[in-house]
DNA sequence: CCCTATTATTTGTAATACAAATCAAGCCGA
DNA sequence: TCGGCTTGATTTGTATTACAAATAATAGGG
């Protein structure tokens, strides 16, 4: 019935991992039902208790919902708990791109110049001077390579961002630390950028930098606005509807 | 060492509830180590198999951490999975107000215009005949009521704000709907508001609701920003940062 | 044909035993 | 004295078995 690839252990993880792809990935699909635990666990050859453990994981994060005798049943989409770090990760690679990838970007888009915007304000020195620390990380990467090919460090960027957020003081924004991670992650998997657009991307951030340290909250947003509009852009996309503060309209 | 009240059964739901709140209200510190499985078990009277299960579930909300040989330890609140329906439930009477509510509206302040933005764009006809009915309920609510005492029908109110972030097509906002509904219980339970506070609150919903009809996104926003400032305000609050498009600056 | 009681199935809880990981102490040798 | 290795103790992780509880399906009686 399922079966994982052979080089693959069969351990809680991955097993766990694998029968979440397949419901991301429709090969299950809602409203489907699972067999029962006892023929769960003979078909991949470990014990019952860790097929419970494993049915709890998933019906954690939505994947899934259980009652006696009904057995385990597959929940829709709108069930799922997108923004666990773990089915984040999954849901990158599986769903068809552009629906999931743009909902990720427009959230990024709500969020993160608002987040800025509150770090201007509410920042403390430590705040301040682990941003700037992640940007010179982010600076030295892209000084250290040589012209050909232009090398940003991913981890730092991302960190960066998480910073900001943290910074922002609200207790909810922090939370979308982690979501960002794989958003990220995702986002540079399709887009080898150009030197150029490294150079711009570093020249951005810096100028979102300058803005909070500076307490100035309104250019933070703009600048933080700006810097996801060329991550949209330069991912061929574009988003429509999201309703931002622009240039022109600054108070 | 862990007690429950006597007129509490010693179930999963109330234990685990038990332990959830001991953190939240800092009565167990972060860092701090949980004694073991077997002394838990011994202690609840209940079964290592239940207190695994109690400690997995605490795991999956943030709660804390374990490792084998080091055992238990809480986390701190950057941790915990706020955006959880249950955490969010047992953290609204728990934390000392008004971080945490403030934090909450000004999630709400930032998410739910962009949201309602996005369903004046996006809302197919059985959202739009969804949202239609729920706000009818709400004003069905306040027409029933005598002069004395306003009543408005809080599921209604809740289900109005859920359906638009449904609407906005963003598989992410989605799931903000069950936050949603913790908050304004909250809120609910703090606002006994003035019959003219809640015949106001029908009507700014209901200009919401037209806007999004007439598919007139930029109005949804400031609609939705107005119907959320109003609550902001009679709670005797005030959000400072973010950074919202008014009236003047339509563009 | 409807209502009720029984049965069967499936998840939920318990108890026990052992495996695996890891910290701490002790030992040994250089 | 210091460093590395071994050994043991402690705690979580996994397996097995048995039984409890919930509920759908079935059979039986009026």
């Amino acid at each position: 019935m399922f079966s994982l690839p052979d080089e693959i252990p069969l351990n809680k993880k991955n097993i766990l991992e694998y029968l979440a792809r397949l419901i991301i990935e429709g090969k299950i699909k809602t409203e489907e039902a699972l067999p029962n635990e006892i023929a769960l666990s003979e078909n991949f050859g470990v014990s019952r208790t860790m097929v419970r453990d494993i049915l709890k994981t998933l019906e954690s994060k939505g994947f899934i919902a259980r009652k006696t005798n009904i057995g385990t049943r597959v929940m829709g989409i709108h069930s799922w708990n997108l923004l666990d770090e773990e089915v984040l990760g999954w849901s990158c690679g599986a769903l068809t791109q552009s629906r999931f990838l743009l909902s990720l970007l427009e959230l990024r888009l709500i969020i993160e110049p608002q987040a800025a915007s509150l770090a201007a304000l509410r920042a403390n020195d430590d705040n301040l001077l682990e941003l700037r620390h992640h940007y010179q990380r982010m600076a030295e990467s892209v000084e250290g390579a040589n012209g050909a090919e232009v090398f940003m460090d991913n981890e730092a960027d991302i960190e960066f961002h998480k910073t900001i957020m943290r910074a922002s003081g609200n207790l909810f924004i922090s939370q979308f630390g982690g979501t960002i991670r794989a958003a990220l992650y995702h986002t540079i998997y399709q887009s080898n950028r150009a030197t150029k657009n490294t150079l711009n991307s570093l020249e951005a951030h810096r100028s979102v930098l300058e803005a909070i340290e500076s307490r100035n909250s309104q250019q933070a947003y703009l600048r933080m606005a700006k810097v996801l509009s060329n991550t949209i852009r330069d991912l061929g996309l574009q988003t429509t509807g999201i309703i931002l503060l622009d240039q022109q309209n600054q108070q």
